[in-house]
Order: structure tokens, then C-alpha cells, then sequence
RNA sequence: GUCCCCAUCGUCUAGAGGCCUAGGACACCUCCCUUUCACGGAGGCGACCGGGGUUCGAAUCCCCGUGGGGACGCCA
């Protein structure tokens, strides 16, 4: 059987992190299985979809390589086809009018609310053999109902959560054709589905109880049922759901945060999937690997400390263009211009391996290309009178060295050994006057990069 | 309220009845390395929600609690 997975957003905001793990797993599904993966933008919410949502899922899917097979389709251009299947259920009796005011269902609601009985349609516009139903009222137009089985019972075998089974007396007959004409959702959901071929449906548990209703217009409409796998949700930091005002964020936030979509990537195939013990992986690695079997069912809180690590681990491993480009980037908001050069690279080589953000990176290069912001309790500790003494001693020395690490190294013993000092003494003032704080790599290694006249520069203004 | 789902270290997870004295990873702590900060290396702390079953044997299966979550829209 031919994999066909689908992403389908609804565009009325960013693509956030949650949605970024479904379209993961859709993807790497269908990857695995030399199968298809479809773009499916679900916009028939007019009042709330936006071009600038479109664009920023988009985005959020460019700057994770999540590429489709198919698609983008949009729900909006298909609506001629779906009024044609509905008006194709009125005449088989699969649908039908209901008159019922917003007024009506909104009492009707709250009137069952404090029975402390499920809220759901009555049924009062349901045709049934036998029943008599009221006149339609003039001047209102109608919504379209799909007529559910009321008896027996739905179930599916969720590839995540196992069997689910409800029964039909829990459902009602939902609205598949709004007044207005236009087609909702679970309509929209179930004719794509069928028409795309999907196999396999891979979205939030929040769309389990849709589940059921979809299977039963499946079923009236004799198309396949897919299979599904419902994924749980993503918690934030502190536990909490995650909403729009509390703690979620667009993938694209992450870029701007300094990380890199390898890390965010291999952070979210962990979130809520395993192989074994394995923590760190490529993509074409995880789309081996990747199964339905292995996915958690219960829900995952998001770990920015895990996420970091992560982060730490593929910004060891980015080729140094890619980590070029990146810092010089990043940069630029502090009012840094660089470009791609030997000495940039020899900065970023040196400061790589403790950093776990891309703009970290870049603030820590920084006071290679421009004066650094002194630390004034750093100055305090290290800049002493003694070690101003040790300082003139040292520079004089610099003018006519080698300009080598080695050489650097060299003399540096040589001024400690000569002053019968340790190499703290020497090394930490130096490290403050080069790089205005008293946290660095090697000494040597930095002032060698920044090079003799910068050196001897720095060093001096301390000296007069 | 009704229906549905979920439950292993602080967090992500391994675990398909004996391999479990419950494994790995992040974080945390200690030590080593050391030119400060990191990286790295070696250790350490730390969990099966509770109660009943089933079984020779349960983290694993069943039931009941408890706790969390989701859904109940002319939203998706």
C-alpha cells in the first residue's frame, strides 16, 4: 500500500512548535515508507486565516526541511467540489436542513449543561421515517447537517493510542455546511482525506473525538477509512498547555534565538518518539528509524535545557561556512559588519566548542572585531599594580616576536619565569585587557587571532 | 457535568510477564584535565501514582481509585 501522510495546518498563526512535531512525523512517516507527504492548508475559518499565517507556516516549514511531495493545497479553492458532495449527501439522505437559530442551539446547550448531560444537537430538523418535522421558517437560511448513526458504536485502531471505540448515541449530527453555504472542517477534513488518498492521518489528540464523526462520513461517503495516529501534546517549559498566550512560539523564534533546525529538529523526533537509547541522530538516520510504534502516548514537556545541549552538539558539527554566515549575522545587530575571513573563522574554530547558541557565538567573537566592554570587577581583581608592572614587562616583548601561538606560549613562560610569578598572574590580566573579562580560551590562542597591533593596542591603554 | 485519553528519576525516555539490584540522555553534585570559562573524561544523586486482583513471578495484564489532559462551536 502506497504511504500518503498529510500537514494541515489552519493558518491563523504561526507554525509553533507542536504543529512543527506533527509535520515531522507526517513527513518522516511517509519518508520512511517511500511514500508521499502532502501540504494540506486548511483555510475555510475566513474570518481568521490570514496570507500572513500562510507564509509564516511556510517559512517554518522551509526552515526545517520539511519539503512536501504535494501541495500546498488550499480548502478555499476546492469549495465548488465539496458544495457538490454536499448537496449529493442531501439527495441520498446521508445530510439534511436544520433551521435551528444560533439562539436555539446556544439554549439548547446551556440548558443540557445543567442537566450535567453532554451538550449536543437534538435532532429536532433529523428526518426519520414516520417523523413529522416542524415547517421551515421562512427567511432563514439553513445549515446542513450530516445525519449520524445513532446506534452502535465507532472504533478505530489508533497507531498511537490503541482501540478507541465510542459510541454513536455519544455523537450528534454535526454541521457540515455553515448558513452561508460554506463547508466546516470535519467536512473539509473528510472529503481531502478521501480524495488525496491519505493513509495515514498523523495529527494532535486533540482531534480524537473528531475522529468517530470523520469515520462515519467516511463510511456514508464509501470511501476508505485511513489509519490514524494521534499524538499528544506538547507541554511547555513549566508544564503548562501551551497557547498562544502562554509559552508558544513560532519555530521562527527559534532561529532568531541563535539555534540551529538540525538541533530543534533532532530535539523534537525525542520528544515523544524513542529508539532505544539513541539521543543523537540525523534526519535521514531518524527517517530509517522512524515508527508509529515507538511514539509515547502520553504528553511531553518541552526541555530548553535538552534543546541547548542539542543546540551545543550540531553547532560542533556545522561546517564553518554555514557557521560563518550565521555569526556574521548575528552580528550585525550589535553593529558588527564581517565577512567570511580566515580570522573569523579562527575566532568561531576557538569559541564553537563552548557555545550552545548561535548569538552567544556571535557576542562571544565580538571583541574580536571591536573594542570590547570592560568588566569593571574583572578590572578590579586582575588589573593590579602589580600586574601592570608584570604587563609593561610583557609588551615590550611583543614588537618584535614571531607571531605564532607557539611563540606567544613562549614568551609568556619566559615573562612568567622571569618574574617569579605563576602564569595566572600574567594570564589573567592579559585576559581582561584583550578581551575585556577574565573568561576565555587559551590566552595565546586568542591574542594570537586578534593580532600584534590590536594586541599591543589594548594592552597599552591599560598601561598609561 | 458528559465522553475520550494519559500516568517510570526534576525533565525526555528504555521497558511487549522472569534479562530490572529498573537502563540511557538533559539538568544537578563531586573529582580529573587546566591559564580563567567552557569542552572533554570518571563517578554520584535520582523514578515504576495508590489499592486490589491474575500469575510460581507484574513497571509490564485486569479492575477500582487518585491525579493530569483533551473534547463537547455555523473554530480548525
Amino acid at each position: 500500500m502506497q504511504v500518503r501522510t498529510r500537514f494541515a495546518p489552519s493558518p491563523t498563526g504561526f507554525l509553533h512548535i507542536g504543529g512543527a512535531r506533527t509535520a515531522l512525523f507526517s513527513w518522516a512517516y511517509a519518508k520512511r515508507h517511500q511514500g508521499q507527504f502532502i501540504l494540506r492548508v486548511e483555510d475555510t475559518d475566513v474570518a481568521r486565516s490570514t496570507p500572513e499565517a500562510v507564509q509564516a507556516i511556510l517559512d517554518g516549514m522551509h526552515w526545517l526541511g520539511l519539503s512536501y511531495d504535494e501541495g500546498p493545497y488550499y480548502q478555499m479553492q476546492r469549495m465548488e467540489h465539496y458544495k457538490t458532495i454536499i448537496q449529493k449527501m442531501l439527495a441520498d439522505g446521508t445530510a439534511y436542513l436544520c433551521y435551528c437559530s444560533k439562539e436555539e442551539l446556544d439554549a439548547l446547550r446551556e440548558q443540557q449543561m445543567q442537566q450535567g448531560i453532554k451538550p449536543r444537537y437534538d435532532g429536532r430538523w433529523r428526518p426519520e421515517v414516520d417523523k413529522h418535522l416542524p415547517m421551515p421558517p421562512a427567511g432563514v437560511p439553513p445549515v446542513v447537517r450530516f445525519k449520524n448513526p445513532d446506534t452502535g458504536v465507532v472504533a478505530w485502531d489508533d497507531l498511537v493510542k490503541g482501540r478507541i471505540e465510542i459510541a454513536n448515541a455519544e455523537l450528534d449530527d454535526l454541521i457540515i455546511a455553515r448558513a452561508d453555504g460554506t463547508p466546516t472542517y470535519n467536512f473539509c477534513v473528510v472529503v481531502d482525506d478521501w480524495d488525496m488518498q491519505i493513509s495515514h492521518v498523523i495529527r494532535g489528540d486533540d482531534h480524537v473525538n473528531n475522529t468517530p464523526r470523520q469515520i462515519n462520513m467516511l463510511k456514508a461517503l464509501g470511501a476508505n477509512i485511513p489509519q490514524y495516529a494521534h499524538l499528544s501534546m506538547i507541554l511547555g517549559d513549566d508544564g503548562q498547555k501551551l497557547s498562544k498566550r502562554h509559552g508558544a512560539v513560532s519555530v521562527m523564534q527559534y532561529d532568531e534565538e541563535g539555534y540551529l533546525p538540525e538541533a530543534v529538529l533532532n530535539y523534537l523526533a525525542r520528544l515523544g518518539w524513542s529508539h532505544g537509547d539513541e539521543e543523537v541522530f540525523s534526519m535521514q538516520q531518524f527517517c530509517e528509524w522512524f515508527d508509529l510504534d515507538h511514539i509515547t502516548p502520553s504528553a511531553a514537556q518541552f526541555n530548553t535545557e535538552k534543546l541547548n545541549w542539542l543546540n551545543a552538539h550540531y553547532i560542533k558539527a556545522c561546517p564553518m561556512d554555514k557557521l560563518m554566515a550565521e555569526t556574521s549575522k548575528r552580528l550585525q545587530p550589535l553593529n558588527i559588519y564581517v565577512e567570511a575571513s580566515s580570522q573569523l573563522a579562527a575566532a568561531i574554530q576557538l569559541y564553537r566548542e563552548r557555545a550552545n547558541n548561535l548569538n552567544q557565538l556571535a557576542q562571544d567573537v565580538a571583541f574580536f572585531f571591536a573594542q570590547p566592554q570592560p568588566n569593571s570587577a574583572d578590572v578590579e581583581k586582575h588589573i593590579t599594580p602589580e600586574a601592570i608592572s608584570v604587563m609593561t614587562t610583557f609588551v615590550a616583548k611583543l614588537s618584535h616576536l614571531d607571531w605564532a601561538v607557539e611563540a606567544i606560549h613562549a614568551v609568556m613562560n619566559e615573562v612568567v619565569t622571569e618574574q617569579q610569578i605563576k602564569f595566572p598572574k600574567l594570564a589573567m590580566p592579559l585576559r581582561v585587557m584583550l578581551t575585556g573579562g577574565a573568561q576565555s580560551p587559551s590566552i595565546d590562542q586568542v591574542m594570537y587571532i586578534l593580532g600584534r597591533e590590536v594586541a599591543i593596542q589594548r594592552i597599552n591603554a591599560y598601561l598609561s
